[in-house]
DNA sequence: TTGACATATTCCGATATGGGAATATAATCT
DNA sequence: AGATTATATTCCCATATCGGAATATGTCAA
């Protein structure tokens, strides 16, 4: 198996930083291609593609206007990853000592299983 | 250029589903080897391939313990990636109207300036 | 129709992937 | 030393990537 698609789901459309510029970009209202691709700095076939990734899935979506296309975001897509970030927020928001020493803690209960040879205490 | 590699961030590196099960796995206190193998179902050299991305991201840190590798996580290297989603929380937090309303005010804007012609109103 | 503009798609190539299989390294035990 | 256990590395390959260049599609204007 090689590395799942870009469009398999939002961790991956997400991995590629032009694309959460893009996200960036349309957080703050609607835009067509041609001020994305302004922003960006890029070639427009290279937008399009990136806002295709993003359409697939789920994070934009489109609608036309004129010959113009109108991106439009979805943040509700963004959901599952704050989500799966924010479990680890204590890590950095609390003083770290608690964390460090319940993961201490944990650490030798594990070692204690698979090598029990190390005897603890 | 090819798609970036998986080491070159963190949300490249999380891309990766069965990464982000050992980041979970890892959350719980450090871990050897075996026991995330055993825990994700996934033979013994593909655990240490993803346990290298990760360290190359800074994600985890190793520690010898006997013949044992104990895996430590460094959440700390999580808080871009929860800094970036939580700036789209609101969009599924707060009633959707007025987001929408913002957004369509935005998008607007944007149209005429780029497609005069469609005149608005 | 012809032309200009906005965007999408196709083709190309260099590159990295992730898993499996085999092998290497390291630590420990007998 | 030899055997066993734990983990890492290497080799292989099918696959998808991202950007660039070229081209296609669609919309509006003269």
């Amino acid at each position: 198996m090689a590395r799942a698609a870009t469009t398999t789901d939002v961790f991956n459309a997400i991995a590629e930083p032009r694309r959460r510029t893009i996200i960036d970009v349309l957080a703050r209202g609607d835009q067509a291609v041609g001020q994305i691709m302004a922003r960006l700095r890029i070639a427009q076939p290279a937008v399009s593609k990136h806002l295709r990734v993003l359409r697939k899935v789920g994070l934009v979506s489109v609608r036309k206007e004129g010959r113009l296309r109108l991106y439009r975001l979805n943040a509700r897509e963004l959901k599952p990853v704050h989500d799966w970030a924010k479990r680890f927020e204590e890590f950095w928001t609390h003083q770290l000592d608690r964390i460090k020493d319940r993961a201490e803690k944990k650490a030798s209960d594990a070692s204690r299983q698979n090598a029990p040879k190390k005897g603890p205490t």
